[in-house]
DNA sequence: GTTTAGCACTCAACCTCTCTGAGTGCTAAA
DNA sequence: TTTAGCACTCAGAGAGGTTGAGTGCTAAAC
């Protein structure tokens, strides 16, 4: 059964002012700050027949109507009004994301913390998923007898480098052969495709490389780990701190089961990624309470959305905030920060 | 005025039995706690005393006695009873830490988990201060056209690169070029003597670099900004999240000024670097309640130590938590790490 | 059928009052 | 200097009462 109009306008005013205030909303408040032509009495009605509809919830009789998950479910599907940005916060974002990054991470740790900053909850951001992006350089440099910074580059401009021990007698010279080696047969080559196989393949072919089998296959490994490790998912997130302000999370119970959950980005990054697969052709991800599989963030929403480099590669923003959340506004603040990160990275 | 015997362990056992409970104090429980061979009447005046010395405070008439700042430091100083590791958490520290870390970032990242988890407390680690310590190489990698990684390896073992962005039509060959001149140039030279002009006459003193003045300047420009970006310190802290389940953090308010502060990273690295000035002959810093004058961590006692890399180089692993801290037990574990990394650096 | 006025009802929040008990300070005697 | 004893204090818990925002229901009006 379908809602009809007022019922709509009832669930849609009651969440902009729980949203606004936190307190549950009654029928006389509502008339207060709303234009409905009819009496509070009718008003009771309608919120009887929402709530009996679970739509929404009332924490004892003689309060006013909270919305409940599904409540918020139809107001961010339906009813609630698309926001703009106001032209003020539109160019605090640009000024801060204005200047010129070097690197993915630089960006994407500015666009997090301007997500915090303005939405005052808390921000995300996630490296791009490289499982699709391809090797473009490997270098391996030697920086002491036994030490090496091995160097890899994916088609994303991602640049990921990690130091690693070799035995010491290895020259630099012999380190350049087989980098070299490894690069030429390996690059152009998804990251999903190289294994420890390919890249021993890859050095083996090239006659250049003369070393005896154990010691190759040693600084072999350490390349393989290098590369595969350029694959993992950094995770940034900033405003924690700023959720226990909020009334919600005055029962320190409560932040810290979520605080628990989110000190562990792997847990998170995880989440986003699955759900982003379910949502797949929506332009936003957006859970609601209880929707939200997540250990203590049950009492939270979440909405996230997908940035693009190049073609497919691509990695996610989002933000974390109570249920009770400014979701227009929210949504096109990120938006808005992500269009900035697409405009950066494809320019 | 000094202390009689009896006071002092009057005062320890107060300290110890509020540490243990997080409640005040009275003359009955202590009496029923310790074997104090004198009446509760008798600890009341020696209590008394050292309230009015300004030892113990009463948060109200009818309620025991909690340590003051001052009952604290006076405990920390002289009487509490130096602890040992257990075997088993010492076992649990060396395994956390005994893998082999190639980089002194990743040991310090390990460090601080390690510590966070064995104290229940907030953990800091910090890495070296580079003032003192010298550049040994300098390399830059050509990624792409206009975009060039330097690495900046330093006495310290400590290597650290940024990307930058250079012309797009020099080649490998010319940044390979001015990469090798500033290093012969510099190579050697403490960070503190490195400026803008000791770099462009490093590579200008070298015969084979032939480029454009201003050409040329850009990229030393990068290639200084790149080492002077190398001395940043990082910051590593763990476990936050768990002072939410603290009593003294039951409220929220609290909590939330302790979060904002230690969201700033420098705050408190510099907080750290000008304590450690102060207390510079001491094995450890510490700090209890207002004697810590950053924002927000009036309730809490701080703990830090050294750690040394070669000769003067050094950096400080901490704790924070609250003054009702079990100092020899912490103190103990910050010694067990410290040990560990120095041995890690050293060897 | 929908809307409204009116009224009885509910219940969290708040206040006040009392009681309890842990803990104190003081005094006078040992 | 120590102790026993006693009067005193006061936070915290519990009981009782009041308030007021908010409800549901009913019967009349539209």
């Amino acid at each position: 059964m379908a809602l009809d109009n007022r019922k709509k306008e009832v669930l849609q005013a009651i969440v902009d002012d729980y949203v606004a205030t936190c307190e549950p909303v009654g029928s006389k408040a509502l008339i207060d700050r709303h234009d409905f032509m009819v009496s509070s009495a009718t008003l009771r009605n309608d919120m009887a027949e929402l709530e009996r509809l679970g739509y929404l919830e009332q924490p004892h009789t003689s309060a006013g109507r909270i919305p409940s998950d599904k409540g918020y479910r139809e107001y961010v599907n339906s009813l609630m009004k698309v926001d703009h940005l106001s032209d003020e916060e539109g160019r605090e974002i640009k000024e801060k994301l204005g200047q010129s990054f070097d690197e993915i991470a630089g960006l994407l740790k500015a666009a997090s913390a301007t997500l915090a900053d303005q939405t005052g909850y808390i921000s995300l951001a996630m490296t791009p998923k490289l499982t699709s992006s391809y090797l473009t350089q490997l270098k391996m440099l030697m920086i002491e007898p036994g030490k090496v910074l091995v160097v890899v580059v994916l088609s994303a401009g991602v640049v990921k480098n990690r130091m690693v021990r070799i035995p010491d007698f290895l020259t630099q010279e012999q380190i350049l052969q087989i980098s070299n080696a490894v690069e030429q047969g390996l690059s152009g080559l998804p990251l999903s495709d190289i294994s420890l196989i390919t890249v021993a393949t890859a050095a083996k072919d090239n006659q250049k490389v003369e070393l005896p089998e154990p010691l190759l296959n040693q600084v072999l490994y350490e390349a393989y780990t290098a590369i595969k490790q350029a694959d993992n998912l950094d995770v940034y997130m900033d405003g924690k701190h700023r959720m226990l302000s909020l009334p919600e999370f005055s029962d320190t119970k409560r932040a810290q089961g979520l605080f628990d959950t989110l000190s562990h980005d792997g847990l998170v990054a995880g989440y986003v990624d699955e759900v982003t697969k379910e949502d797949e052709k929506k332009e936003y991800m957006i859970r609601i309470g209880q929707e939200i599989t997540l250990e203590g963030l049950e009492g939270c929403s979440f909405i996230t959305t997908t940035y693009n480099v190049g073609g497919k590669v691509a990695g996610n923003i989002g933000v974390i905030g109570p249920k009770r959340m400014e979701y227009s506004k929210v949504i096109s603040q990120i938006n808005f920060v992500r269009m900035m990160i697409d405009e950066k990275l494809n320019q």
